[in-house]
DNA sequence: TATTGTTATACTCTATAACTATA
DNA sequence: TATAGTTATAGAGTATAACAATA
């Protein structure tokens, strides 16, 4: 029991597979913007104030199934870097856009993301793309609903 | 910009898609079991020792990826809870069992979390579920690896 | 009365470093 | 000198509650 691999009883669980499998390529996305000095979620961010000009925290934190809490300081360090601007819209929100050095920072991470995103994608057979993408979002769909029949009644 | 929903460039990413399924459906399994008092880690090195039974904690902390200095606690936790036992395998080493109780709990967490994975793999297209296991597999070996031209040199 | 953003706080997970005792 | 387990600690990520200002 000391020199050889365990045997792994949920080896072959999506839940498993899905988390190890996330984890590392989390890890790599986010090496691949680390030079550019940004985590991923502040890259994810600021692509996405890019390709929405104007939007609100919380309708990044809508999209992004964050709490308004946490986004604050995500913001705040953004702001505080020069790369977005705050324009009040009302007395309660601000409209988020990039300043020309958040656009820079933007492409530079869109460009090191997708670039790290053709190569995981070149590692799956072809056509798997699709059918993973697919099975991805079906998963987050159903995921958080526990077995009917199991510890209900 | 208020009342719709935002354009996400990262919608299609492998990362991206791979990290929000993953967030649901450790939420669906750790929802499975959660009537046990059992958290997914501590569930998951339960089964693990039911099936590697003498293994130490670093045989699991390899299997699993974890750093030794977190396993300690949850070890701590299964053996005070009187679901695991410790023998001496040398002056530094313990091979660990599950009592009775232990396996009672062991097999409670795997029917349940067995449940979850027959619904989450209901949900796939037929099929589907060897190649989404493939390419989760393919995924984690390669995930962690930034791209080579793209911030190199 | 509900929404936006903020602050404070807490809990989990993960990571490193240092320590012991043993091999 | 390396390994097994422990302790302390620090950093993320995520969660709730309460608040001020506004709609």
């Amino acid at each position: 029991m000391n020199d050889t691999r365990l045997t792994n009883p949920v080896a072959g669980h999506i839940g498993y597979r899905l988390r190890r499998a996330s984890v590392q390529v989390m890890a790599g996305a986010a090496s691949a913007i680390a030079h550019l000095g940004l985590h991923l979620t502040p890259a994810t961010i600021l692509l996405l104030i890019e390709a929405n000009p104007g939007c609100r925290q919380s309708d990044l934190c809508q999209e992004l199934g964050m709490k308004r809490a946490n986004m604050t300081p995500i913001i705040a360090d953004l702001a505080a870097r020069g790369w977005i601007d705050r324009a009040a819209i009302d007395g309660r929100s601000m409209a988020l856009r990039l300043t020309d050095g958040g656009r820079a920072m933007a492409q530079a991470a869109a460009a090191a993301l997708e670039a790290n995103e053709a190569r995981l994608a070149g590692a799956l057979p072809s056509g798997g793309l699709a059918d993973l993408l697919a099975a991805l979002v079906q998963l987050e769909r159903i995921g958080d609903q526990p077995a009917a029949g199991t510890q209900a009644a």
